[in-house]
DNA sequence: TACCAGGATGTTG
DNA sequence: CAACATCATGGT
């Protein structure tokens, strides 16, 4: 008799601990009326190579590096978003900051509805809008990274990026291994920063790129560059502060401005892609000149970055 | 082979 | 300030 209630006890801790185990990890996120997880998930996985998150039936994994130690977690969607953390410890701190990088990443606090209102004044964005009805601007939470990234993507085509992205992220990135999978997060500044030139070159950087890449990650791993110093500047203060680094120019600048800064109005109006779009959307005979676009652009006041997403978002098919 | 790709910098008129 | 030249690298 002894015996059983022993076994009993140790079958009920087993449960609770299962319990805990799995349900002290699940995370809910509200999502606001406009928004697609469809379209979320159609442009994270627009190219295959992409390699710092990942998408298996209708699940994002995204590995964080959360005080220097690597923290995986699982995406989906089920009337919100559901997050399952995979990792040992999740405390209270590390939820909250999965929350705030999960509501920056897909948008969540945009005012998409009156983006919907302004699109209104332009029939061809207005059917777009449409088209992609609760699409978010996927964004990159961390400057670091969005900067990198715009970097590598500069005068090259996509694919070719996503191919140098993997190599740089392989080689030098954090590395998080779950069930035999393999996850891994951007390489730190201090990491890149550590770097020469002639260490990108076997993976077919560009001096110039490498550079580029040298420049951005001493800023940042010296302590002159943060994001946390430039998210309180007026839009013009943080433009000039980035073009005052050599390698990022104003498409760079605007780039990372609309994906890790939420200013929505910043347009990367140099981008060969939003030409294309527009030339597509719009039936144009020619791509339009930067001035044209200016122009056009008129249209999307304080939108212009929410915008050219919604241009990008078409190119996709 | 010439031209293109989610540009940037430097020089010239 | 705007137009041009040059830089690099791979893809088509």
């Amino acid at each position: 008799m002894f015996s059983k209630i022993r076994v009993l006890r140790t079958i009920i801790y087993f449960y609770v601990a299962i319990y805990f185990k799995i349900y002290a990890s699940m995370i809910h996120l509200e999502t606001p009326t406009e928004f697609s997880f469809e379209q979320t998930l159609r442009f994270l996985t627009r190219n295959q190579k992409e390699c710092l998150h990942f998408v298996k039936n209708d699940q994002v994994f995204k590995t964080l590096s959360i005080n220097n130690a690597l923290v995986l977690f699982a995406i989906s969607f089920d009337s919100g978003l559901q997050i399952s953390i995979h990792s040992e410890q999740t405390d209270e701190k590390n939820i909250k900051i999965i929350k705030k990088y999960v509501s920056d990443w897909f948008d969540l606090e945009a005012d998409l509805k009156t983006f919907y209102e302004v699109a209104q004044n332009d029939s061809v964005l207005k059917n777009l809008c449409q088209k992609f009805y609760g699409l978010r601007m996927i964004g990159m939470p961390d400057l670091f990274e969005s900067l990198i990234w715009s970097i590598i993507g500069q005068q090259i085509n996509l694919n070719f990026a996503y191919s140098l992205k993997e190599k740089l992220v392989q080689n030098f990135g954090q590395k998080l291994i779950f069930k035999d999978d393999v996850f891994y997060a951007l390489p730190t500044p201090e990491k890149l920063a550590s770097l020469n030139i002639e260490d990108f070159q076997p993976f077919q950087f560009s001096k110039s790129k490498a550079q580029y890449i040298l420049n951005v990650s001493r800023a940042f791993a010296e302590g002159h560059l943060s994001q946390e110093m430039l998210a309180k500047l007026p839009f013009e203060e943080i433009r000039q502060k980035l073009v005052a680094i050599k390698g990022i120019g104003n498409w760079t600048a605007n780039y990372s401005m609309m994906k890790s800064l939420k200013n929505y109005d910043a347009f990367p109006v140099e981008d060969v892609g939003l030409h294309n779009a527009v030339k597509t959307q719009y039936n144009l005979p020619a791509k339009p000149s930067i001035k044209e676009l200016h122009s056009m652009s008129e249209k999307w006041a304080g939108w212009r970055g929410y915008a050219t997403f919604y241009f990008w978002h078409s190119l996709l098919g």
